[in-house]
DNA sequence: CGACCTTTTGATAGTAGTCAAATGAAGTGG
DNA sequence: CCACTTCATTTGACTACTATCAAAAGGTCG
C-alpha cells in the first residue's frame, strides 16, 4: 500500500499541481456513510481502549475540573460522551478558551512534553471521561501497535485541528467566526452520529466570545444578525438552543461572507 | 519519581490552589543554564534520531517546499538547520501562517490522521531537513522507547505552541501580538543557542501580518511605534533585521499593554 | 539603470470594543 | 408562592482600533 519513494524536494515554483487537490475533496461523496462510519471508528477506538486497558471511569458533570494546568501528568483521558473546554492561563493571566472536546477526544496531550499539564479541561455538560495512565499506555502500545497508531492519529487530528482554529481567528470577520463556530459544533455532532439540526450551546456569549477572540456583545450580535438572516432560528425554550435549518448554508455564508444564498429581504 | 495516585476529579469551586502555580514558575531560574540545556537536548534528539534511523538529509533552500498539503503522507521531517513556514489552506482558498519551525522541529504531524498532509512546508532560508519514513520510524520506536518519547514529546510541544499561538491572537492588540511575535522568535533562537539580541525576519510584513492576523500596514505600524518606543532597533542594513536590546522589556509590554517600562517622550 | 517588490506613512472608512441600560432567566429565602 | 438577588443576554450609543486605499520611498536583481 505504502509506495516506497523517497521524498522528492520540490524547488521554489515548481508545486504547482502535486496533488494538492486530491486531499481535499474526499470528504463530500456520501456524508451520511462518511459520518456512520466516522461514528463507528470512534466507537471502535473507545472499545479498543477499553479492552487493552481498563481505563478507570469518571462521571463528570459541568464545571467539573478533569486537569488543571500545573498539575502532575500522569494521565490521558478519553472522553467517553460529554462536553469538555480546554482553557490556556497565561502567566500573566490571560484566559482563553483554546479547544472544545467531544466523545472520541483525548484531553491532556499537551502534558507529555513537560510532564505537567498546561491547560485546564473542565466539563462543560455531564459525560464520562476515561483515565488512563501514560505509562500503561505506553506499555501496551508497545504490545498492540493498534493502539499506538490510535494515539499517534489523536495526537495529529488535535495539531490539525488547533491550526483550523487559529485560520478561523485570523481569517473571518466576527459574523463569520461564529458561523464557522456553530458550524464546527455541529459537523463535531454529525461526525459522533448525533442530531445537528438543533444544538444546545453549553457555553456562555462570554466563553464562545473568548474561544473567538470577540467580546460577547459582539458574539451576540453576530448571533441576533445570523438569525435575521435566516441562517439560524432560536429554540423557543431560550436564546441557547439553536437550529440550524441547513449547515450547508453556514458554510457558503463563511465562504462568501456576503448576504445568505439568495439575498433575503434587507 | 511518578506518583501512583489515582486521578482524583475536581469538582465545581474545588479547585482553588491545586498547584497550578508550581508548572508556571519552573522556567525562570537560571536562564542560560536552561537555554544551554534545552540547545543539548535538541543536539542529543538529533543525534539520537540520526544514529537510530539513518535519514534522508534534504538541503533545502528559501522557498523551497518540503511537504505540500493533499500529498500522500509517507515521512515526517526533523529540522536540522534552517526556517520553516508552516502553511494552511482553506477549501475556500483562504491561506494561513499557522506555524514556523526551527532546528528540532518536526514536520508533518497533521498527516498522520489521514495519510494526507493538511498543510504546506516551506523553507524560508537555507537548511537541513532530514526526511524519515514514518513507519520505520515507529518500527524502531518499539525496539527503542526512548524515541517514542520523544516523538510524543515533539507532538506535545506543537500542540502547547499551537494554543500559545490561538491565546496571543485572540487576546492581544496589534501592537503587542507584534511585539509576542519577536519574543516568540527571540525565545526560539534561544532555546537553541543562538543569538537573539539581533534577529533577521525571514518572512515580509504581508507573511507576519498573515500570521498575526492582520494586514501588512499594521504590523509595519506596530513595529515603527516599537522603535519609537526604544523596545526594538533596526539594523542599519535594513529594516528586516532587528535588534532587541533586552526581551524581557519586550515581556513587560506585551504584559502590560501600556507604554514602554518608564513612561517615555511621548 | 530600470522593472519590480517591499516597506512606510498618511487619510479615511468600517468593524468591533466599550460603556450603559433594560430585559430575561434562574435560584434563594422569607 | 412570590419577592429579591444574581447572572446572562440583548440592544443602543459612542469610541477606538484596525483595515482599506493611496502615494512615495527604499531595496533587489536582471
Amino acid at each position: 500500500m505504502l509506495t516506497t519513494a523517497t521524498p522528492i524536494l520540490l524547488r521554489k515554483n515548481e508545486a504547482a499541481n502535486a496533488g494538492s487537490l486530491q486531499g481535499q475533496a474526499q470528504h463530500r461523496n456520501s456524508e451520511q456513510r462518511a459520518q456512520l462510519s466516522s461514528s463507528q471508528q470512534i466507537a471502535d477506538a473507545l472499545a479498543l481502549v477499553s479492552d487493552c486497558l481498563v481505563p478507570q471511569r469518571l462521571m463528570v458533570r459541568a464545571g467539573d475540573v478533569i486537569c488543571q494546568a500545573g498539575q502532575r501528568f500522569d494521565c490521558l483521558y478519553l472522553m467517553n460522551s460529554g462536553f469538555v473546554k480546554i482553557i490556556s492561563l497565561s502567566c500573566d493571566g490571560r484566559e482563553q478558551v483554546v479547544g472544545l472536546k467531544f466523545r472520541g477526544d483525548w484531553l491532556g496531550f499537551d502534558g507529555i512534553a513537560n510532564q505537567r499539564y498546561s491547560c485546564d479541561a473542565i466539563a462543560i455538560d455531564t459525560g464520562e471521561v476515561w483515565a488512563i495512565r501514560y505509562d500503561a499506555l505506553l506499555e501496551a502500545s508497545l504490545r498492540r501497535p493498534v493502539l499506538l497508531n490510535l494515539l499517534h492519529q489523536a495526537m495529529s487530528r488535535e495539531i490539525a485541528n488547533d491550526r483550523d482554529s487559529l485560520m478561523s481567528v485570523c481569517t473571518l470577520p466576527a459574523d463569520a467566526r461564529v458561523a464557522d463556530f456553530l458550524r464546527y459544533w455541529a459537523d463535531s455532532l454529525a461526525k459522533r452520529g448525533l442530531r445537528t439540526d438543533q444544538i444546545k450551546l453549553r457555553m456562555t456569549r462570554a466563553e464562545i466570545g473568548n474561544y473567538l477572540g470577540m467580546t460577547l456583545e459582539t458574539v451576540s450580535r453576530a448571533l441576533s444578525r445570523l438569525a435575521k438572516a435566516g441562517l439560524i432560528e432560536f429554540a423557543e425554550g431560550g436564546r441557547r438552543d439553536i437550529l440550524i435549518p441547513e449547515v450547508d448554508a453556514l458554510r457558503t455564508f463563511i465562504q462568501g461572507g456576503m448576504t445568505p444564498a439568495p439575498a433575503l429581504l434587507q
